[in-house]
DNA sequence: GTATTAAGTTACTGTTGGTAACCACTTACG
DNA sequence: CGTAAGTGGTTACCAACAGTAACTTAATAC
């Protein structure tokens, strides 16, 4: 978005977002922080993520280097994926945000239903 | 996402993500943690942003509680926006995530465009 | 009277996020 | 031998929403 209209910005923080701010990134990259995965595995575990949804995200996360596929060549063939380095140091940094999350959410669900309410009066 | 679709997750970070996650949201706190502003204002400066999407961001922010909105009534009507604490909290934390992000763009711009020129190869 | 600034709203469009259905292949079961 | 179920996805399609362009109301200046 940034980069994008890039105007007067040039702003790192966007491609982070751009794939943070996505649900299922982040919902992959939790599941995969406990541990590496395969395809079919992962889909029963997320949770209503679609094969398309989880094999698009999963090659963003592959492209931006944070997950790594590994074919095994077996006989139906197996793909692995895990999280690389860059992608532990990511889970780490969302660790943080996440920590934010838990502490205000109540302030903010809070501030949520007072809004709406007074909207609901207004109208 | 989380939580319209919440099967298992009741996830409090998606509830961040959702707002960190938009493009606009993070330039408009960026804007608003140098000092309060009024809309036009921030219009010119945000660059690139339609009055919709300002507004709309701006409506977001304040829902949230991360942004307070304080009508001044002169003349013509003027409108302050600003950071709340919560607002300036959110800021610090986004600090850091912006803090990983300038520190490894360099690794994921070097990622894509191994994975592009792979890809190139492959079709 | 028409131009500008204030702070938005309304009506429309295009992209993209997401679902449902399908594919090719191998192993297991009856 | 046929068919079901697991592997790892792709294709076709649609609806929702992000984003744009144009309009609004009201006051002050020229």
């Amino acid at each position: 978005m940034c980069a994008k209209r890039a105007q007067n910005y040039d702003c790192p923080v966007r491609d982070v977002l751009d794939r943070v701010g996505d649900a299922w990134s982040v919902l992959v990259i939790l599941e995969l922080s406990k541990g590496n995965a395969r395809f079919n595995a992962l889909s029963r575990v997320v949770g209503g993520i679609s094969p398309r949804m989880l094999s698009v995200t999963l090659r963003h996360l592959e492209r931006d280097g944070l997950v790594a596929r590994t074919v095994i060549d077996v006989k139906p063939p197996q793909v692995d994926y895990g999280l690389t380095e860059l992608g532990r140091s990511l889970y780490r940094a969302i660790g943080a945000l996440s920590h934010w999350a838990e502490q205000h959410q109540p302030a903010i669900r809070e501030s949520r239903t007072a809004f709406d309410s007074a909207q609901d009066v207004a109208a």
